[in-house]
DNA sequence: AACGGGATTAGAACTATTCTAAACTGTGAG
DNA sequence: CTCACAGTTTAGAATAGTTCTAATCCCGTT
């Protein structure tokens, strides 16, 4: 028979103190929480204010401060990757393989373009004493 | 005979107050002084802060509010681009043309990559009613 | 020289983020 | 099962970068 809500809600959580153990985390109720907000469906952005949003729609209790914080950790730990593309907040994304994106300013949304169909060539060594570390593409778009 | 250094610094008023003219910007006290340290040289890299200094430095006296309306009012003129690649500040480009980035994050140093060096490819058409305004590409390096 | 509108300024205000110090809680030992 | 402690969370203060405000100033025209 199918799973009640409730048990998917349950699996969620339970799925997410995986995560958290494998990462080294502790699985506190906070990150918990974060993780199976973040990770229950398929890709996504989001920024401290807007998870924040999110998680005390849902009911529950959450301070910025450790949505803040809990975003660091997760990035730390691999478990997300922060985008930079606006100088006035920061990006987060579930999506931490190989792939670059679409920016639309205007409304602060980005979209996933997969790794494997970009592709940058010409890139100059880095001079003396530096060493590449990562190679970022944004593609920025506007409404039509 | 040689120009005195009195006459390049007043030819580099006088290159800037031009450019400033033809960009349709006033040639204030204060636009003149910046425009003379932003392009007297090669193609620099600033920020408000690094801008406001030098020209404090230079004895010159500017209000960083100043700073920050004038970096901008270049940017919309064309006369400076703005360059994204950290979160907590912002970097403005004496070269306005069609150009890359190296970015040494822990020194905020950032360096200029010739256009033509560098080629995306395989970039998939944007989402239905979004049109592509540029392609960004940031080489994130670090010291070897 | 006087005028008018844009430009400049000091300082307040604002936004995103980080810090602080106190209260709380998961976890392993007993 | 309970205790203790190190790690975590939290409210609120603090900070950094940037923008706003409203008064003053000055460039270009008359």
């Amino acid at each position: 028979m199918g799973k009640t809500l409730r048990d998917s809600s349950k699996d969620a959580a339970a799925a997410a103190t995986l995560r958290l153990r494998h990462a080294g985390l502790r699985p506190t109720r906070q990150r918990v929480e974060l993780a199976s907000l973040l990770f229950k469906n398929c890709d996504r952005h989001v920024t401290a204010e807007s998870l924040h949003d999110e998680v005390t729609d849902a009911g529950l209790k959450v301070s910025l401060a450790t949505v803040y914080n809990t975003l660091h950790q997760f990035t730390e730990a691999g478990l997300l990757r922060q985008v930079i593309v606006d100088s006035a907040r920061s990006y987060f994304d579930t999506n931490t393989g190989d792939h670059q994106h679409f920016f639309l300013e205007s409304e602060g949304m980005l979209i996933d373009i997969p790794g494997e169909s970009i592709a940058v060539a010409g890139v100059p060594a880095p001079p003396p004493g530096l060493s590449v570390d990562r190679v970022d593409v944004v593609i920025r778009v506007k409404r039509a």
